[in-house]
DNA sequence: ATTTATTATCGTAATATTGCAATGATAAAA
DNA sequence: TTTTATCATTGCAATATTACGATAATAAAT
């Protein structure tokens, strides 16, 4: 089918799988370590960066700003996108409490 | 297209994507959960539990087998599914490195 | 040997994702 | 006003993902 059941999962399996899935493309991924280094930018300087059409990274931001992970603002005839930090660290923490855990992951 | 153009970022941005796109869905969630909880279990269980069929199911865990994120042993006729624990850590520490940082984050 | 239990795989249908060219929309510059 | 720069959106083609029924494959139980 390609459409994912979301109904029998709990809201926050629902949100975390999102959270992964905005994640799971090595352009966002590379977007975000940009934007983080270059601590601000505007959409061309992802386009000359990663090489791919400004229409293709222009759909990668929208995924990003999908989870609040960036933010956009308008500056004339630009846009400067940014990390949202505050939601940088929140979605951080989800992670690393999924990942948490005081289990002996005793195997079988 | 539908297809990741790979070749044109690094390693670890491919690797690190993979990761998180596994992480992506919410059923691959529950079953991480599940085990976690549970400590072991077979296919049957998650299909009792989650509610989705055993063939989509058992494709969920090849996924999650893929990132070597969980393991299963062959036990006469069950197979016991449990947390690669000394993966699961590098994951965690791989996830927890891209969101490190010591930036001001000063925005536009 | 036959049945039962458990899991993987195949085939298929529905939907989603990726990528880009073309087109709009907007604001600055000429 | 016209042009230029920047970005979003639309429409499309190619590919990937999700889900499941049906079917193998295997090992235990009868």
């Amino acid at each position: 089918m390609g459409v994912t059941k979301s109904k029998i999962f709990t809201e926050h399996q629902n949100k975390l799988a999102k959270i992964a899935k905005v994640l799971g493309h090595p352009a966002r991924i590379a977007i975000l370590e940009y934007i983080f280094k270059a601590n601000t930018c505007i959409c061309n300087d992802l386009v000359d960066e990663i090489g791919l059409a400004q229409a293709t990274i222009s759909q990668h931001l929208k995924e990003l700003k999908s989870i609040s992970l960036i933010s956009g603002t308008i500056e004339g005839k630009k846009v400067c996108y940014c990390i949202n930090k505050q939601r940088w660290d929140e979605v951080q923490q989800e992670l690393v409490n999924f990942f948490k855990s005081d289990q002996d992951a005793s195997c079988c």
